[in-house]
DNA sequence: GTCTATAAGAGGATAGAC
DNA sequence: GTCTATCCTCTTATAGAC
C-alpha cells in the first residue's frame, strides 16, 4: 500500500500536535515522511490545506452535535445527552482537538473561517445549555459545562495513557454538576 | 515619564495575546512602540526573555497558590478557598493566562523550563484537591473543577466585556460542584 | 538609548526535468 | 509522483556609529 496522503496527515497531525503548528516546518514532515518539501505539494497545495484536512472531522462531528442540540427540547435528559454529544465528539478527535487546545493562535490565523464557525458553533452549543431565559449566572455555568468536556483532552497531560472509557463518566458528571444539575441519572 | 520598557511590555502583551507569539514579530512590536528593532534588543536580550516577563506574574501567582494549598487540611471550606486562589490568580493575570492558553505549543517551545514548573505546579493542585486517597474519578473530576476556573480567561470570548466580578461567584460554584461539593456556602 | 546596516538562515512556495 | 534547484520574503539577532 502507498497510502502517501495518509502517511502525510498522519505525521503532520502528530508534528502539528507535539511542535504547534507554526513550529512544524514542511521540510520536517516532509523527512518524516520520506519525501522532498516539493513533493508534499503535489498533495496539498498549502500548509494551511494540509492543517485544514486535519481538522476537518472534528469541525464535522462538532456541527453534527450543535445542530441535532437545537432539535431537542430543553430537558434533562437530553442536556445530559448533548454534553455527552459534545464528549464524544473530542474524543473521537482527540489528536486534532488537542491541537486546537494547545495552539488555537496559530490555528485561528491559519484558518479563521474555520475559528469563526466554531465559535458560533460554541455559542449555539452554550446558549441551548444555558436553558430558556437564562441568567448570567446560568450562561456562565453553560460555558464552564463545555469547559470541563475539554478536560478529556488536557486530562491525558497529566494522567498518561488515560483512556476515553476513564474519562466518560467522571467528566459527564462533572459537566453536569458544573451546569448546576442533580445527581447522575442511572 | 519615558517607561520604554513598560511600553515594550505592553505592546507585547496585546500582540502576544491576539496575534500569538510565534506570529508576533519584533519589528512589529517596534513599529508600534516607536522604535527600532535593534533598540528593542538593548531593553531585552531575547524575544524569549520579553516573554518571560510577561508571564512571570502569572507564574508568581499561581506558585504562591500552589504553595499556600499544600499547608492546609483538606476540608470543605479549605477548598473552597483554594478554588478561589485560583480563580483570583487568573482573574488578576488575565492577559497574561489568555497567552498560555491560546498559544500553549508557542510558549512551551520559548520557555520550557518554565511549562515544567507550570505543570508541576497544576499536578500539586489538582492532587491536594482530590483529597486523601483519591479515586481515579476523584482525580478527573479535580482537573475538571481547575479547567472550569479557565473558564475566567475563555468567557470573554463569548461574553465581550464581562467582568472579573461577574464571573468570580459562578465560576467558583460551577468548580465546587464540578468537583462534587455539595451546594456553596453562604 | 537609539539609530543604520547587515549578517545568516529558515520559511513557504514554484518551475520544470524525469 | 517525486525530484533538484531556485525564488522571494521574512525572521532573530549583532556590529558599530552617534
Amino acid at each position: 500500500m502507498s497510502d502517501t496522503r495518509g502517511t502525510i496527515r498522519a505525521v503532520a497531525l502528530e508534528l502539528f500536535s507535539t511542535r504547534g503548528y507554526e513550529l512544524t516546518s514542511l521540510r520536517e514532515i516532509a523527512e518524516r515522511v520520506g519525501l522532498t518539501k516539493a513533493s508534499l505539494y503535489y498533495h496539498y497545495p498549502s500548509k494551511q490545506a494540509l492543517l485544514l484536512d486535519l481538522i476537518q472531522p472534528l469541525i464535522d462531528a462538532w456541527r453534527a452535535t450543535a445542530e441535532h442540540a437545537e432539535s431537542l427540547p430543553h430537558t434533562e435528559d437530553n442536556v445530559r445527552a448533548v454534553l455527552r454529544g459534545c464528549l464524544d465528539a473530542l474524543l473521537d478527535n482527540r489528536p486534532a482537538a488537542g491541537l486546537f487546545v494547545r495552539d488555537t493562535a496559530a490555528v485561528i490565523a491559519a484558518i479563521a473561517p474555520v475559528w469563526e464557525e466554531l465559535l458560533t458553533l460554541n455559542r449555539q452549543l452554550f446558549t441551548w445549555l444555558a436553558g430558556p431565559r437564562p441568567s448570567a449566572a446560568d450562561t456562565i455555568r453553560a460555558i464552564a459545562a463545555m469547559e470541563v468536556l475539554g478536560g478529556a483532552i488536557s486530562a491525558s497531560l497529566y494522567l498518561p495513557g488515560v483512556t476515553a472509557d476513564d474519562l466518560r463518566v467522571p467528566l459527564l458528571d462533572s459537566a453536569a454538576a458544573a451546569l448546576g444539575l442533580r445527581r447522575p441519572s442511572p
